[in-house]
DNA sequence: AAACCGTACGACCGATCGGTCTTTTTTATA
DNA sequence: TATAAAAAAGACCGATCGGTCGTACGGTTT
């Protein structure tokens, strides 16, 4: 026995270095935009070899969305839930995001904000997929808020929902002008801190600035 | 003398039909999605038709920008400039913007915000037009939250560009999420209403609700 | 009536699209 | 060492892409 099959492996790796090329791809050109041809040109291999691997573009598209879907809880949603439960934690959320559209871990800034706009008017897997996975982007954002809210850190009449959105929105105009705004990342972070400071029982849980 | 050359009033009828469905169909596929072809036929014209009003696909989707521009002024801006000055008039834009959303308008709901995610990273002539657009539209938000402070209807310590990021911010997302979250454009309403109550001298000048 | 001009069409072009099929290369197992 | 299986390549397919060209129609001018 070997324990690892060298084929599989192999085809694991290519795999994993199409998604994470399909993804940045598609972060710019949306998943509709994403070229098979230009895909396989970037990485050197051929179209054909793509088949091997995803019966159709579709299938592509797919577990393209599951992996950048892992790529964001890594990269965003898990930093945030080493801090501490509450405003804290829910800013943290904000500024995790902002750090990865600053960053330009990605081309486009953001692979779901992209394909959310072009799924507008479509149906299929893929934009029911993406209705799922921001789904559960909006319902985490609620449920920090609301644990804020059972942690006294809130006023108990805040409405999750709306403070949820209000975060969201901050942080999709950021990145929606952040090549034209050079400031608009630093407006978004700005507007959520003096909101969450203004509704804070204890607004130096928060930094000041 | 005629007045009206005949020829040029049956171009300019079909110029604009084209310049119309062009617009409507990049607010669902993008100006880069929007193909020649499928505008041809939806309009039951030849394709090569089209260059005899535009030499170029470049040519043609500056066109929609200006098509679409006048469009805004004249259904959300125009409207929102019969209001009195002050946080009337800014608050009555965020929801001429809203209505433009909700009465679907456009099927893909915002030709801007489409074509601006999707000139991330490009260069050219279009998104050259596109950033000119989208800075006219962050400076009448801001020159309407300028004039509401000189009013003395919001503090002198008001930063215009921050809080014209944040309507603009709850416009972006309302349109965003309008497909998936039906709530997202009453969110996006009373989260800017609070937010401007909250801030102005006299919040009876807006509504309770 | 003739010349002219803006509009619009149909045929056609090379390039690229997503996708299929056959063959070759690489790796593991009998 | 021969065979099976997974991965990858190459040739090729019909459809569509943006774009060109020659031509015909309709209204204007002389």
């Amino acid at each position: 026995m070997t324990g690892t099959d060298g084929r599989l492996a192999r085809g694991e790796r290519t795999r994993t270095a199409v998604l994470d090329a399909a993804v940045a791809l598609a972060s710019e050109a949306g998943l509709d935009g994403l070229s098979l041809g230009q895909l396989a040109d970037r990485l050197h291999v051929s179209k054909s070899g793509l088949f091997a691997h995803w019966s159709s573009k579709e299938e592509l598209q797919l577990a393209a969305i599951e992996h950048a879907r892992d790529q964001w809880a890594r990269r965003v949603v898990g930093p945030a839930l080493d801090v501490p439960r509450g405003v804290r934690r829910l800013f943290a959320l904000h500024e995790s995001r902002l750090a990865f559209y600053s960053e330009r871990v990605l081309p486009g800034g953001c692979f779901f904000a992209n394909a959310e706009f072009e799924s507008t008017g479509r149906t299929g897997a893929v934009p029911d997929r993406l209705a799922v996975v921001l789904g559960e982007w909006i319902t985490l954002l609620e449920r920090l808020v609301t644990e804020a809210v059972e942690l006294g850190e809130l006023p108990a009449d805040t409405v999750p929902q709306r403070l949820a959105f209000e975060v969201d929105a901050a942080g999709v105009a950021a990145l929606l002008h952040s090549r034209l705004l050079a400031r608009s990342l630093d407006d978004a972070r700005q507007a959520v801190l003096a909101r969450l400071r203004g509704l804070a029982t204890d607004p130096d849980l928060l930094p000041h600035h």
